[in-house]
DNA sequence: ATTACTATATAGCGAGTAT
DNA sequence: TATACTCGCTATATAGTAA
């Protein structure tokens, strides 16, 4: 057995985020991640057999960066030391409530029956999107409720996630739920969505703070 | 070479938190670890040995829980997977301002000349307690600066770290630095010393939102 | 029932080296 | 210069089993 994950961890630090790459020669991995030049050539490749890397060959090395399966790994990581490290103080997400571009709705009301089957609400046809302050946070947890994809009117629909959250916006709690998209969007923001229209029922607006802990 | 880090995290995962343990035979902690019931044995052992997690057998096995240097350890990660994580959002803390029972003053007070030989300011008798919301974060990162235990009139003080942060709170600005005792302590909240007396000079009051980031 | 030892098989490490 | 192959040696895994 070989736990790659330690690998894949030194790998993070160095390359320093999601869209940037780290140079370097296999020797100088073999001294990262504490092995010889030969293992860390055989660890590279394994790495990128798993698809959490890519590696480029460059003149002094290979450029590394890391995949989206790579980067949810971490997030796996994370989630499970995080829920250890914070036991006790139930995780409160603190975030402000932001402009969507408008396409919530959209889909929204194409997902809405699904929904309804398994949430049992027909959700109002808009998101409310929020910014979370510490950065976009993993919810695709045990909780989350997943909804296949699907086709309609010959166009294709992506799986979605459904993660139970308690909102707390302008002195008013909020049971819903946060969507997750299968295909790993980029997108800064969570979308949220309930059986209200948060901005009319709730008066949320733009720069509203919102908290929110998950079920 | 091996690596007890994952063993470790998935540990952390069934214990649950720090103040709690995890009772299970070896041949369920192999089932847990995806190794044989003799590896889950030897794993626990070196564990042990590592000083990461306590051991204690039961009828049905071991009750195994996470010491602090394991507790460490899972922090250590913690930070290298969100450093890589939220590597654009550059890590914002929000909380708020709450009472500290008063004796921040007292240690502040005899740590003060060596912090005025460490930092270059003369620290306010006082600390500004802060709750962070989205859990106390470890902040004993590489910015933090050591000041090494003394005795001093017979009684010994404990090292301390102090990092340097950036705090906003009622609209204005300061540099400051939060106190990270050596010694463990289980404090739900951070302390934060500065030249100022944050409650006089910035009117910070209990429950003021404050933000701020690691420097 | 357990845990954990011993023995043996296999996986992994890295020196040497071809490319 | 590099990377990554082969191969001998060591480390690790687990079957068998004692305690």
């Amino acid at each position: 057995m070989v736990f790659l994950e330690p690998f894949l961890v030194s790998l993070a630090e160095e390359v320093g985020g999601c869209d940037c790459f780290f140079e370097a020669t296999t020797s100088e991995f073999g001294q990262i991640f504490g092995v010889s030049q030969q293992s860390a050539s055989r660890y590279l490749m394994l790495l990128e057999k798993q698809g959490w890397i890519t590696r480029a060959r460059s003149e002094k090395g290979f450029k590394v960066s890391i995949t989206d399966e790579g980067v949810s790994v971490l997030k796996r990581l994370e989630r499970k030391i995080s829920s250890f490290l914070n036991h006790d103080s139930e995780m409160t997400y603190v975030g402000e409530v932001v402009s969507g571009i408008g396409e919530g709705a959209y889909y929204v009301s194409k997902y809405a029956e699904k929904i309804n089957e398994t949430l049992g609400y027909s959700p109002y046809p808009g998101t409310l999107n929020v910014r979370v302050h510490s950065g976009k946070p993993d919810l695709d947890i045990k909780s989350t409720i997943k909804i296949s994809g699907f086709t309609s009117e010959g166009r294709s629909y992506g799986g979605v996630g459904l993660t139970p959250i308690v909102l707390t916006i302008n002195r008013k709690t909020i049971h819903c739920h946060a969507i997750i998209p299968e295909r790993t969007h980029h997108k800064l923001d969570l979308e949220l969505i309930s059986k209200h229209n948060f901005r009319k029922e709730f008066k949320a607006a733009d720069g509203d703070e919102v908290r929110f802990t998950v079920l």
